[in-house]
Order: structure tokens, then sequence, then C-alpha cells
DNA sequence: AAATTAAATGTGTGCGCACACATTTTAAAA
DNA sequence: TTTTAAAATGTGTGCGCACACATTTAATTT
């Protein structure tokens, strides 16, 4: 048997009070006179207490409500996976009296995120989670959170003015970055480089310009103006978006492409395959079922992980440890690029924490 | 207010018995009726459920002691990391009971491994977390271990007849192979690529050669035969280390190296640098401070991260959950296989869970 | 049938905390 | 000074579970 952790009883003993005036200090819930909280602040500055966050959430038995916006995972296999965090983060939570009430918003329809937002607004959760990829869209929804005070933690999109709780994704400088280094490495010959925006809306032309930033300063760093880089937004809806890609085939400089999205990176490997170009180093984003059928082939060289089912399902933990264990979650979680290759794709696949 | 969960309380009223009956059932203490038991079973089928982990930990007020055996983390960077993970581990448990006790032994010394395993048998812990790399020496030492039932958790080295609680690493064929398709990628001239074992023991010989099988058939799927591979096993204390080296460098259609260790990468790097060849590719293993320095600087090209610091950390929360949650741990957890750059290298150094 | 023993079942307490509520102390008003 | 209000402090209960212990019931023995 060794020494137990300090308990509030045990402060309460040291500093000669009862353990509700700990307690109303602890949570400063006020209602305490200046002479007993000076002499809890002295003997809790003398040791240090840590809380048992187990009996914590036992002792206030109440159960939470978290809502989560984000696009419809039907739309896209890339926010199914964002889904697919968030419903193993609610079957974890269940138990302790945690909920997560979905709200989906159609991914090309601005309109439709405000409406959605304003059904979390009005629904009042005890937290949010949110993706907003609408950049001018998000603005005023954040100051309808912080009115009424609901903590929010944003992922996948960061937005500087949005001051969250936290946010988790990714540094899309540094992500571009690494997209460049691999397709650089053993490069020779000097040629071409594209970067293309695959996207059926242009909503987060920022988010994806900050990877081309990333991209093309890796370059500029290493001082090499043997390549050519050049760059294209695209919509696979529209009709000439095969005519485009055809055009970009014909230099047959073209060393490497540069995919910024998940889904237009299945959507150029498809493309490069049909047109037989094996020979093009091709990079872009996420380990969705259509881009490793092309990795494994060949056509894909590297994939960077944006790991959109951990984002998510670290979002709600956060939200939790905030709201049940009253945790301390860190301002930005910047996760890991992730470089997937033929080889290590399958490690991935296994356990789902890593 | 929704639907709460399940409680122990509730079953018991549900199978109209007492509680203390339902928990006799449920930790099948014994000392209860068969037609009790029936009934309890029969309520349990239709009803899932799911403990309240959380309550169970406070329930049961106990402490527990759990043994890390493993090299003295003076010895290797590698190993220091791993202690790192211990140490972490340690801070955020000890609050819940939980005591972590370090046994080093010597890297080099099997005879060390054996008595401070015995030390940690006579300590009687209530759980062990081991890294067992002296394959026969480990053996008894399992056998100690199942006799007195204590939980074990193997991490970094796996061996087959251990039958641990769980297992706690790597696939190290596919490592190999993933090290194989890092050295080729990109390389279109033949030539040599060469397999490098330094290590100041052969202890884990069957370890490293486990990743050279994968090497080697990565290019036998391949079919690639304008390679030709050599491997060396190399002690970099032999006097003869540097010549060793000297002469394989001789070969100027080297085209790459793999080294299957952590030190023996940064061993590699620094005499590559001081041999101002930086035009052989040199792929290796694990973030370590020097290993860094030579990624930044372009010595290095890849590392694949094993990381140990996590691996230790996790074995001890695997530990945790099963002796102190009642939770089951899954029996081998492997790691995905990180490929680490220049680019992404930094990316990785931050959030400690990832 | 009563007494003894064993098996089965039920009850009570505490883990550390949060929070509602009771009680005491102090200050302000009558 | 007594009454009333407000501020400060203390006490008690429950969260869900584990586990020790008390009680009841059944099976043996005397």
């Amino acid at each position: 048997m060794v020494d137990k952790n300090i308990r509030i009883k045990d402060i309460a003993k040291l500093a000669g009070v009862s353990v509700g005036t700990v307690d109303r200090v602890l949570h400063n819930r006020g209602r305490v006179s200046p002479e007993a909280l000076k002499k809890v602040t002295e003997v809790m500055e003398q040791i240090d207490y840590k809380p048992n966050l187990i009996a914590r959430t036992l002792g206030s038995n109440k159960n939470y409500r978290i809502a989560a916006l984000l696009p419809d995972p039907k739309q896209d296999p890339y926010w199914a996976q964002s889904n697919l965090g968030i419903t193993q983060a609610q079957t974890e939570w269940a138990q302790y009296g945690i909920q997560v009430e979905l709200f989906l918003f159609d991914l090309l329809d601005k309109s439709s995120f405000q409406k959605t937002a304003h059904q979390v607004y009005l629904a009042k959760p005890d937290g949010i989670l949110i993706a907003p990829i609408f950049y001018h869209e998000a603005l005023p929804i954040f100051e309808l959170f912080r009115e009424t005070d609901i903590p929010y933690v944003l992922f996948n999109t960061n937005i500087a003015e949005a001051a969250p709780l936290s946010f988790i994704g990714q540094n899309l400088y540094q992500s571009g970055r690494v997209g460049a280094e691999l397709l650089h490495f053993g490069q020779h010959e000097p040629g071409t480089l594209a970067v293309l925006h695959i996207d059926e809306d242009i909503h987060d032309s920022v988010h994806l310009l900050e990877k081309e930033k990333g991209f093309r300063e890796y370059f500029q760093d290493k001082g090499k103006i043997n390549f050519t880089i050049i760059d294209f937004i695209l919509n696979p809806k529209d009709p000439s978006f095969n005519n485009q890609l055809e055009q970009l085939l014909q230099d047959n400089s073209l060393r490497g492409i540069f995919v910024s999205t998940s889904k237009g990176t299945a959507v150029t490997a498809s493309f490069l395959e049909k047109q037989g170009k094996r020979d093009i180093r091709l990079v872009g984003y996420d380990i969705l079922e259509e881009n490793m059928k092309y990795l494994k082939s060949g056509i894909i060289d590297f994939l960077i992980n944006q790991n959109p089912k951990r984002q998510a399902s670290l979002g709600i933990s956060h939200l939790v440890n905030h709201l049940m264990f009253k945790k301390g979650t860190p301002g930005t979680d910047l996760f890991p690029l992730e470089v997937i290759t033929q080889q290590n794709v399958d490690s991935y696949l296994g356990s789902g924490i890593h």
C-alpha cells in the first residue's frame, strides 16, 4: 500500500474547512469568505491536487448531448469516413450518458450549411463538433455559438477567427510540401509537375491553395528551377473535364501530378489508367476504397492520409473530456502527415486507434 | 433525458434476484443455484449489459503494481524512447492507484536479462510489460509467469510460444517490404542494394532476418532481377567495422542501403556523410535525434517509424485495461509502418497520441 | 424433531466526487 | 436588542459497482 492520492477530503482537513468549501473553491462557485479562500489556495499550492476524474464523472451523473455538424456522408467517401469516426465515438461513450446527434448538410450547398447550423443552435446541445467547410457562412455561426456559451470543436477545416475549444486537422501548407517531396523524390529528369484541384465546388479553395503554396515553396526552397509547375482548378462535373485532363497529358514532359483532394485522386487515377499512363507519378490524398485499388495497382504512388475517421472520433473525445471530465484539451491537435504506400497501406487498416 | 444504461440493479430486478446474486454470476464467483444462474443468464442474453467501467474502477478500490522489463535506456536511444512511453503512462495512471516499477537489464548481456526477469517474478506484480529480446532466455521466464497467473504483455519483440495477454509491435516481414519499396522507388538504373544489420549483439538476428526476408521477397515478387541484393551483419564495436563499410562503398553500382536497426541507421548515415556519398539512398529506422539530423540534411531518405514510445505506453494501458477495467485487450496490436520523410517528420513530433 | 452445517441469497458500506440542502455565522434592518 | 436577510459554511445523499458480511434456506447429522 502506497501513499494514496490526495482527495478533496484531505485538502479540507489540511485547510481546516469542510469539503463543501473546498468544492466551492475548486469550482469557484463563490459563497466563500476571503479567509477560507486563502487557506484553501495555500494548501492547493503546496499540494498538487489531481482530481480523480473517474469519481468525478460518476459523481456528477449528467447526460450530455453533442451535436456533430458535417457534410452528408452519402455524398463523398471522405465524409463517410468522418461519419464512421463519429459513430465509433458514439458507441464508445453511449454508456456514460453521452449522446451524439448528427446534423448533415449538403456538401455543395452553402445555404444548407447555414440552415443546418441553425438547427444545431436551436437544439441547444452541450457541445458541438463542426466541419466548417464554408468560410463566410461559418463566421456568423460561431458568433451564435459563442453567445450561448456552447463549446465547439472544429475539425477538417481551420478558421482562424473561430476561437474554438480546439481544432483538429492537419497543417495544410506542410501537407503540400510533403506532396511536393513525394513527387520530387528520385526525379532526375527536368519536366513539368501539375497540381490539380478537383472539386465539385470551389468552396474550400483557400483550403486547397494552402496546399499548393506549400507545394510550390518546397521547390523554391530547393532551388530547383528545372521543374515547371502548373496548376488547374477542375470540376469533375464539368463536361470539358476530360478534355482538360487530356490536354494536360499532351505535355510529354509531364513527370508527376499532385492532386489536392481525396475524391480527385481517384478520378485522376482512373483517367491515367484508361490512358495507359503508368509512368507519370501520382500523389494524392486518403485511404479510400477506390484510392487503395489504384495504389495497389501502381497507378497511385503515394497517398497522404488525412485520417478523417480519427479526426472526427477525436473531436468527440475532446468534447467529452471537456464536458464530462472537465479536462483541458489542446487548442490545436495537428495530425501527422502520414505517407501511405503500396506496402504499408495494409498496416494502416487494422487497428483503429493508430 | 434518454433511456439510461442498464445497471446491475436492473438486471437483478428483471431476473427476480438480488444484486449480490447477479454480481456472483457476472464474476462467476460460484455460490449460485442453477435456477438463479439460469434466470440471470437469460436476462443477460436479452439485454446487452455493458458494465459502467468508471463505476467499476471506483468500486473496487484496488492498487495495482505493474512491472516493466526492458533494456537500460541509457544504453540506446531507442530504448530511451520506450522508457519515455512508460514514464508517460506512469504519470497518467498514477492517480488511479497504478504504480509502474522499472526493471532494467543490460542490452548486451543475456544473463542480466534472466536475472532481472527473476527479480520481476519475485516482486510478484499484478501485471508485466516485457521486451523479450533474448528468445531462448525468455521462454522459461514465460513458464514462470504463467505458473503464477500474472498477465504479461510483450512489446517490441514477438515470441510465438509466449502466449501473452497481448503483443504490441510491428509486422517485421512487411516492414522489410516497405524498406525495399522505399529503396526501389524511382530507381531506374540497375545496381546493387545492400541490407545492413548493424548491432552490437546478434541477439535478435531472427528479428532482423525477418525484415530481410520481406525485403528480398519484395523484389522477387516484382520480378526485378536487375538489382543485386547483398547483406551484411556488422558489429559497430568491431575494429574492422569501418573497413567493411568502406569496402561496401567501393562498389560504385551501389544504389541504396537498407539498415535494419535504428542505431545502425545513424552509424551508416554518419559514415556516408563523411565519405561524401550523398547519391546513395538510405532507408533506416526510427525518429531518433541523430537520425532526424541526417534526415533533414538529406543523407537519410526515409525512416520507418517503430514508435517505441507509443508501444510501451500502450503496453501499460493494455495492462491497466485488463486489470482495472477488466476490459478485453486485442491479442496483437500491430502498429502501422509509418514512413517518415524530411517534410513530414516535424508533424510526428508534436502530439504524443498519434 | 431439533441441532448443526453448508449452500444460497440478500444487505450494507465505501470508493471520490458533485451538488442539493441544512445549519451556522455575520451583517443589515427594524 | 430583537428580527430579518444575506453570506458563509457544513452535512448528507447518490452515482454504479465490488466486496464483506448478515441472513435465509436447504441439506445433513444427531
